[in-house]
RNA sequence: GGGCAGGUACUCAAGCGGCCAACGAGGGCAGACUGUAAAUCUGCUGACUUAUGUCUACGGAGGUUCGAAUCCUUCCCUGCCCA
């Protein structure tokens, strides 16, 4: 194992939180003592099974742990998500079952392997101990917590000075999470700075078991492709680590050119000099902003697609968009007629929802077959040939008809 | 248990008997423009055989009325105050 300074230097990089550094230390030197790995601790919800390259910032992080000879231990919240939130307002939580749970924690194990060490990496779903809690357990564990305590996490104050309803099991979750690292006996758990009170509630109720507190790391959380909230599948500002390399790369591109420097730290995972030097370039001319995200992109196409991948999204960007030319793979649809009107191609192609959308599309200028715009709404196409219908700037489909 | 205020489209939020498929904002979609899927500007944004037409929709169920998101009854849900 390398030696302490070394690690912490690592172990600093990047992120915001990093508490207590002491403990920190001191459990670091124990395990260099012992040659024994520290347990990193990540919590994972699986009811929303895609991860995006927000997420990556912190499996960046636990990848340099593991690169340090320390394990990973990643737990599927399996438990809580077939919970759901029964006062319906938040549809970020719906109830799943467990098989459900079973199935988005797979792919969510499936997604980290392309950033973790698997070798490193134990999966434990919390069902698995938190199932066998009694009442009699539940409330010797909130008797560690206090409501005042609970109503100092940011989101709770918020929401109980709107007078919105906060459910008595919300106060539950953190208390769940906390547990959880009891049960895994993490050394330190990592999160992302939202996860701050939670993380750090973990410790009181390790103290409170008689276990040694975890160390808490937090990572920033990076803005979504709308350059203003934070990245989130709710909002549809992400990049998922499952996108095509055609997505990854155009939406990267369509990142404000404010959030160069944080993307190419956060989502790239550059060095700092270089982050310096870009903002640097940007500064004062000497780099074009499309430049520096051109690079970007092809970077972050590269890390989940391999190199040539990223060369060809570029390639691709740059045909479709700049040369505003045709991508080169389109989809195939083979419909059952020679020819029909527009709308009903739009609506049978699922190109268009509604037959009222289709016709707001054609009325605008959005549709085009092979090149040609159609604008009456009437038109009846002839598509015994194979033709290329347009939608949009972006969407492409190659219809055939019988 | 009592009193009060609320529940409107994807979200926030107006409307408070006909002019309401419902102001406005955000979001989404399309167009123009551009280094880009950015920014900006413009238009659209319940569905249907596009029709000064029909149907569905303003928490649920009933009712009053020629006519209800708007009034009444009742039920469900949320917040606040009192107990």
């Amino acid at each position: 194992m390398k030696p302490l300074h070394e690690q912490l230097a690592v172990i600093k990089e990047n992120v915001v939180d990093l508490l207590p550094e002491e403990d920190v230390i001191m459990k670091l030197e124990r395990s260099i003592k012992n040659n024994t790995p520290l347990r990193i601790k990540l919590g994972l919800d699986p009811s929303r099974p895609d991860i995006h390259i927000g997420h990556a910032v912190v499996l960046q992080k636990l990848r340099q742990f593991q690169d340090l000879g320390h394990l990973v231990v990643l737990i599927i919240g399996d438990f809580t998500a077939t919970i759901g939130d029964p006062t319906g307002k938040s549809k970020t939580r719906p109830a799943l079952t467990i098989e459900e749970t079973r199935h988005n924690g797979t792919t969510y194990v499936m997604q980290a392997a392309k950033i973790l060490d698997m070798y490193r990496t134990e999966v434990l779903y919390n069902s698995s101990w938190l199932d066998l809690l009694s009442f009699r357990d539940v409330i010797r564990l909130t008797s560690q917590y206090t409501v005042a305590q609970l109503l100092e996490r940011d989101d709770f104050t918020k929401r109980y000075r709107a007078n919105e309803p906060i459910s008595l099991h919300e106060f539950l979750y953190p208390l769940i999470q906390a547990y959880d690292s009891v049960a895994v006996k993490a050394d330190i758990e990592v999160g992302g700075t939202d996860q701050k009170f939670n993380l750090l509630a973990g410790r009181e109720i390790m103290r409170g078991s008689g276990a040694e507190p975890q160390c808490i790391l937090t990572m920033p959380i990076i803005e979504g492709t709308d350059g203003v909230e934070k990245m989130s599948k709710s909002l549809d500002n992400y990049i998922g680590l499952t996108d095509s390399p055609k997505d990854m790369f155009g939406k990267t591109m369509s990142i404000p050119d404010s959030l160069i420097p944080r993307y190419l730290q956060y989502a790239c995972f550059a060095p700092s000099d270089e982050v310096t030097l870009v903002k640097q370039g940007l500064q004062d001319g000497s780099l074009h902003p499309r430049a520096a995200k051109v690079d970007i992109a092809k970077r972050i196409v590269a890390r989940y697609h391999g190199q040539s991948a990223g060369d060809e999204a570029f390639a691709e960007f740059e045909r479709v968009f700049v040369k505003k030319d045709i991508p080169d793979v389109i989809e195939e649809r083979s419909l059952p007629y020679a020819q029909t009107d527009v709308i009903t191609l739009l609506v049978d192609t699922q190109m268009a929802a509604s037959k009222s959308e289709a016709r707001r599309l054609v009325t605008q200028g959005g549709v085009s077959l092979d090149a040609v715009k159609i604008t009456d709404p009437y038109a009846v196409v002839d598509i015994s040939e194979q033709r290329i219908l347009r939608v949009g700037k972006l969407r492409f489909l190659r219809v055939i008809g019988a």
